[in-house]
RNA sequence: CGCGGGGUGGAGCAGUGGUAGCUCGUCGGGCUCAUAACCCGAAGGUCGGCGGUUCGAAUCCGUCCCCCGCAACCA
């Protein structure tokens, strides 16, 4: 039984590169969001992300350039790093498989496997590349080539290593699907995994010979971890297994792997037919988000550079601006076709005009009709007010069922309709008219209804856009409820309840929280 | 017949039996507190094709076409 004060998520561990790449960004933001959601609730959280370093590539291309391979990528990890911090992407572990600990969680998983019974060897046989000096899957050869050596004929090879016997677990990974779906979301990747368990399941190789990247195989130092054992074990090395084991009691198992849906059969199937082998306990949800595609529906990639560079993006339109338009846009369990220009106008249409114009008009007329205070919002008694507080408590309540779903966007368009509802009612009550007729008390009224309505408004955006969520606070003169990661606060029911802003509200200054930005002209 | 997802106004999406909705864009009007923002209204779709069930189908059934993904260290 896990403390359910306690909330322990990851995203996978993203395969480096020199720098990240928009689509990476995405995985990292989403899971972000939600981490900061469940701090905003009050709980204690873990938030595990980071680079998954032994790959074959990471090798070859170390050696081509002879020099070691982390000469290679320490300083793609310090990029890595670098942008998820500037992303704010608050994590509690940045972890490189390549860390000593992880060294000995994943030896421990091949030993724990073993001594179960679920190791033994194999024969692995495949398309080899002796330019690249590794296996070559199907669909990795280009005409039956190597697209990185054309010139070279694959040649059919056999070489002996380990296997997990993944058969084994046919049974229970059933009886687990069958008394708890919820463990693979949503429901449509599920039945993918479903489809995958019904055709039987098969094997995998987990060592490999002849490398010298990557972690030693226990027993057999000819071979290398190959992969899962390496790549899925990251997240219990984030809780401290094997050695921390007050760590362990603590944060494992995790509340939460966010993944992309390409892993899906790793992270569905084989990652908890390894926890079992193990003797450990299964993570409560693997939840499987969608890709985001270009306008022609391309898949993004660094290879067909169709994808954006965040750094320039953040750039353009703010880390806070990306960050919600990323989400805004992107139905997070699903697949999106996204541009550039399509991220820029959300981020016009939803943050500058509607949420910014919103802040700005209440806190611009606060200071100017008001000198810069609010009266009680329990003085706002008329019906048009009364309104306004139960959208406030109706949206509030679609935000917590769609963050539940890991609806991200759906979250956020709950949010934005409270933003909707709050420029309607500046409009119909419009205060610049009562002030004109010296109605002010009616005019301090309507304002501090706003002012509820943008603190509000505030706390839904925090875990998308903390730092401009901060910047509606200041200006709106409410203090910090809650450090930068979004911790330490009382709890979102009672920060979103009507009526919770401060005693004695005062306003602060008035100015944009998001610029508008121009399209860039075509071509 | 391998498995899964999808095909809805110019664009992106919601909608699982009862007058087809949302956001952006376009056009017209209003307001002037505000970031040329905000508010109201309008135009625009035979819901991939065909057949069927039904009083009634985007929705259920059948069939066909098209797009995407899938045991790979690609999010």
């Amino acid at each position: 039984m896990t403390d359910p004060g306690r909330f322990y998520l990851t995203t996978a561990i993203f395969y480096p590169s020199a720098k990240p790449a928009l689509h990476s960004m995405f995985e990292a933001i989403g899971a972000d969001m939600i981490a900061r959601y469940h701090r905003l609730l009050g709980e204690d959280v873990r938030f595990l992300t980071g680079l998954d370093e032994h790959s074959a590539n990471v090798e070859r291309d170390a050696r081509n350039a002879g020099i070691d391979p982390h000469q290679l990528i320490d300083p793609w990890a310090a990029e890595w790093q670098a942008t998820f911090e500037r992303y704010e992407i608050s994590f509690d572990r940045f972890i490189r498989t390549t860390d000593p600990d992880h060294a000995d969680a994943s030896s421990e998983m091949v030993r724990r496997a073993q001594a179960n019974g679920d190791v033994y060897e194999g024969t692995y046989s495949g398309w080899f590349c002796n330019g690249c000096n590794e296996f070559k899957t199907d669909q990795q050869l280009v005409a039956g080539r190597c697209p990185d050596h054309p010139t070279l004929e694959p040649v059919w090879l056999e070489e002996s290593n380990y296997f997990f016997r993944l058969s084994a677990y046919q049974e229970r990974l059933e009886e687990l699907y069958a008394t708890n779906p919820s463990f693979c979301e949503p429901e449509h990747f599920r039945n993918e995994v479903l489809g995958w368990l019904k055709e039987g399941l098969r094997d995998f190789s987990i060592s490999r010979s002849g490398a010298s990247w990557g972690i030693p195989f226990p027993g057999d130092d000819g071979h290398r971890i190959y992969v899962w054992f390496d790549a899925l074990t990251n997240y219990l090395t984030g809780a401290g297994f094997p050695d921390d084991t007050d760590a362990l009691a603590r944060w494992w198992p995790a509340d939460l792997h966010v993944i992309g849906k390409n892993i899906t059969r790793f992270h569905c199937l084989y990652w908890p037919a390894m926890l079992m082998s193990a003797g450990l306990p299964l993570p409560t949800q693997v939840f499987a988000h969608g890709f985001m595609f270009d306008i022609s529906g391309q898949r993004m990639s660094k290879t067909t550079g169709n994808t954006e560079d965040p750094n320039e993006m953040a750039d353009r339109f703010g880390v806070d601006g990306v960050r919600y338009a990323v989400l805004a846009e992107v139905p997070f369990a699903r697949d999106a076709n996204v541009t550039l220009d399509g991220f820029v106008r959300r981020y016009n249409a939803d943050l500058a005009n509607d949420l910014g114009n919103l802040v700005n008009r209440t806190v611009s007329m606060s200071a100017r009709y008001l000198d810069g205070a609010l009266p009680p919002i329990a003085d706002a008694t008329q019906p048009a007010d009364d309104e306004i507080a139960s959208t406030a408590a109706r949206v509030v309540a679609l935000y917590h069922a769609a963050m539940e779903r890991k609806n991200l966007d759906e979250a956020l368009a709950a949010m934005m309709e409270l933003v909707g509802a709050a420029n309607g009612y500046a409009e119909s009550q419009a205060p610049w008219a009562l002030n004109k007729a010296g109605e002010t008390a009616r005019v301090g009224q309507v304002l501090a209804v706003m002012g509820e309505a943008c603190r509000i408004v505030g706390h839904l955006l925090a875990p998308a856009a903390p730092d401009a969520a901060r910047r509606i606070h200041e200006q709106l003169g409410v203090a910090p409820a809650y450090d930068e990661r979004g911790a330490g606060g009382p709890g979102l029911s009672s920060l979103a309840a009507w009526g919770g802003g401060p005693a004695d509200w005062r306003t602060t200054a008035a100015s944009p929280i998001f610029p508008r930005v121009e399209l860039e002209p075509v071509g």
